[in-house]
RNA sequence: CGGGGUAUAGCGCAGUCUGGUAGCGCAACUGCUUUGGGAGCAGUGGGUCGGCGGUUCGAAUCCGUCUACCCCGACCA
């Protein structure tokens, strides 16, 4: 490809809005354009990285036997509602009416038109195992789109859906998946954990996903690498309590002004302790309106996952508001403390330990000092309520250890289905005894942009991305250093060698633009693109071309005579 | 959805408080010079100052309203 020939715009500064860096090397370097919010054009020079991705993707599903389909975009309300999730979905599904006031939306996944496709497809339990997979463009209406591609709600995503007849066969497939998955995130040279994680939206019953570990990530991983050990924190069970039981004796019960200090944050500080010495009272609203407490360490937090299995609470998890606590049940809160408080509560496991600690005492401005379990509050039952931190110990069947965290980009997730979609759409089929069987299923996600943008977090420098060989936009960029005496002499080089390259099957381009050799250094850097060849009279004399790759400092000079043997094994 | 902020040339910004000719840098275009790390000189083009309404002799600027975008929060009482 002639660069000159490629409407191709790369810029000094990233626009303001820009906050991580892979979303400012995306707009710098002239891969995408933004177009709304969450919603991004991919440019030429961007839909090669993109066009790359998807090809490694492809490769590792078909080599698994996957094969490839593409499902409508449009999906009918009808199919939702068969499966129950029109009204589970939320506002992430963006639904719309056709003109004749047909419920349809926007596939955010595609369970549904899946499974009606395996309804008609799959008759005989010769026709399963199989695996179906497509490369296609969802839309989630986020919450919030955040961090150009990374959360946007239109994004390109390798969907796949296998299908079984028991569990260990779809085990089989899972295991497949997995590792395909693994060797996409290899190809792509990616620091990455497997974790095991919550089924969420979609539903199921094992599921892990895959984190490219990055600073801006989203989510937060504990692990333990002796123990091989990864988890998402919400899906973390705290075997051991990380407060040791102590013999302090119970003080006095104490009434304090804390006027204004709403915060534990604010309220530690007024008081001088640790905020661990502070037990928090959050108030969510129950199934029918009738408020339920939670107690929880200061500086602990709640995990939704397991609050929400709390009897009666509103799933999903909402506190209640400022208004309906003081109108409708008389609660300042702010100062909230078990102490006399007249609702159901439960407490996290780890405040069982907890002496003359620090609460609210229901009253604007007040919380009382050395309140103590029995003595001064009824024990109220103790469950694993809270998420995972570093330094939380977690047990499993066989030992148990204690865990870091880290912040992960979750760019693929796998899930072991079982019958969620199977027996809402009736997915049977004859068995060899001429007997019907209800299917099992699994699906398999990976976000390709979000693949893109991952490989830029973990890998780029001053001067912009440095891209993995395999999906730079370009492998080779040849640029030719001319002045206005040899530019015929350079330029008939640098084009013998690129069609050289061409013709060895080399993903080449050569820097034909009008543009000083500065520019070009820069461009090339900024792009990433991992090998540069540099032609000038003076090594050109003496029969040699500079090399120079993108992940090296400095570049070196070959024979030409040795440019295929260099490139070809690099 | 709650809170905060922004909207002026393709990008980054000033001008708004105190109403009076719409500016700067980068980018683009033309010419000349230059050609190993984002060149220099000279010149050129590009704006309904987010939309609508109001106040005023006069509005980017003041008032109202709508919209878009960004940030924080939406579990920390």
């Amino acid at each position: 490809m002639k660069l000159s020939r490629i409407n191709w715009v790369t810029y000094k500064e990233a626009p303001a809005e820009a906050e991580v860096i892979s979303q400012q090397l995306m707009l710098r370097a002239g891969l995408i354009k933004k177009l709304a919010s969450g919603l991004y054009t991919w440019l030429p020079m961007g839909l090669r990285v993109i066009k790359k991705l998807e090809n490694i993707v492809r490769e590792e599903m078909n080599l698994i036997g996957g094969q490839e389909i593409l499902m409508p975009m449009a999906q009918p309300g009808s199919l939702w509602k068969q499966s129950g999730r029109w009204d589970q979905f939320g506002p992430e599904l963006l639904r719309f009416t056709d003109r004749h006031h047909r419920d349809f939306c926007l596939g955010p996944t595609h369970e549904e038109v899946v499974s009606d496709l395996a309804g008609t497809l799959l008759q005989s339990y010769k026709d399963i195992p199989c695996t179906f997979y497509q490369i296609q463009t969802k839309f989630r209406d986020e919450i919030r789109p955040r961090f150009g591609v990374m959360r946007s709600r239109e994004f390109i995503m390798k969907d796949a859906y296998s299908f079984h007849l028991d569990s260990q066969s779809l085990e089989e497939t899972y295991l497949d998946m997995r590792l395909a998955y693994t060797n996409i995130l290899n190809r792509l040279k990616l620091n990455f954990k497997i974790v095991t994680a919550n089924s969420g939206a979609i539903g199921g019953d094992k599921s892990e996903e895959f984190h490219v570990l990055a600073n801006s990530g989203e989510d937060l991983i504990g692990y333990n690498t002796e123990f091989d050990y990864a988890a998402n924190v919400e899906t973390i069970n705290i075997a051991v309590s990380s407060m040791t039981e102590n013999d302090e004796l119970p003080g006095a019960l104490k009434e304090v002004e804390t006027k204004d200090k709403k915060s534990i944050e604010d309220l530690a500080k007024f008081l001088g302790v640790e905020k661990s010495k502070v037990l928090k009272t959050l108030i969510y609203k129950g199934v029918n309106d009738e408020p339920i407490a939670i107690l929880i360490r200061g500086d602990h937090e709640i995990n939704p996952l397991k609050a929400e299995q709390i009897p009666n609470i509103k799933k999903p998890l909402e506190l209640i508001s400022q208004k309906d606590a003081k109108e409708k049940f008389s609660l300042e809160l702010g100062f909230v403390g078990p102490l006399g408080l007249k609702i159901k509560m439960y407490a996290d496991a780890d405040t069982k330990n907890m002496k003359n600690f620090i609460c609210g005492l229901n009253q604007s401005d007040k919380h009382v000092i050395n309140a103590n379990w029995q003595r001064d509050i009824d024990l109220p039952p103790f469950l694993d309520l809270r998420l995972a931190q570093s330094g939380d110990h977690v047990q499993t069947e066989t030992t148990s250890f204690v865990i870091n965290t880290a912040r992960g980009i979750e760019v693929g997730h796998i899930f072991q289905l079982g019958r969620k979609y199977s027996e809402s759409f009736s997915l049977k089929i004859t068995d060899q005894d001429s007997s019907e069987k209800t299917l099992t299923m699994g699906c398999y996600g990976i976000g390709i942009g979000r693949l893109a943008a991952s490989c830029i977090e973990q890998k780029n420098d001053a001067n912009g991305i440095i891209w993995p060989e395999s999906i730079a936009p370009f492998r080779v960029v040849i640029i030719p250093i001319t002045n206005k005496d040899n530019r015929n002499m350079i330029e008939d080089e640098s084009f013998k060698i690129y069609h050289f390259l061409i013709s060895k099957n080399v993903d080449v381009a050569i820097d034909d633009r009008e543009l000083r050799p500065g520019n070009k250094f820069a461009d090339a850097d900024l792009v990433g693109i991992p090998i540069r060849i540099v032609l000038s009279e003076k090594n050109l004399s003496k029969g040699q071309i500079e090399i120079k790759y993108r992940d090296q400092n400095e570049s070196f000079l070959i024979d030409i005579d040795n440019l295929e043997k260099t490139i070809l094994e690099s």
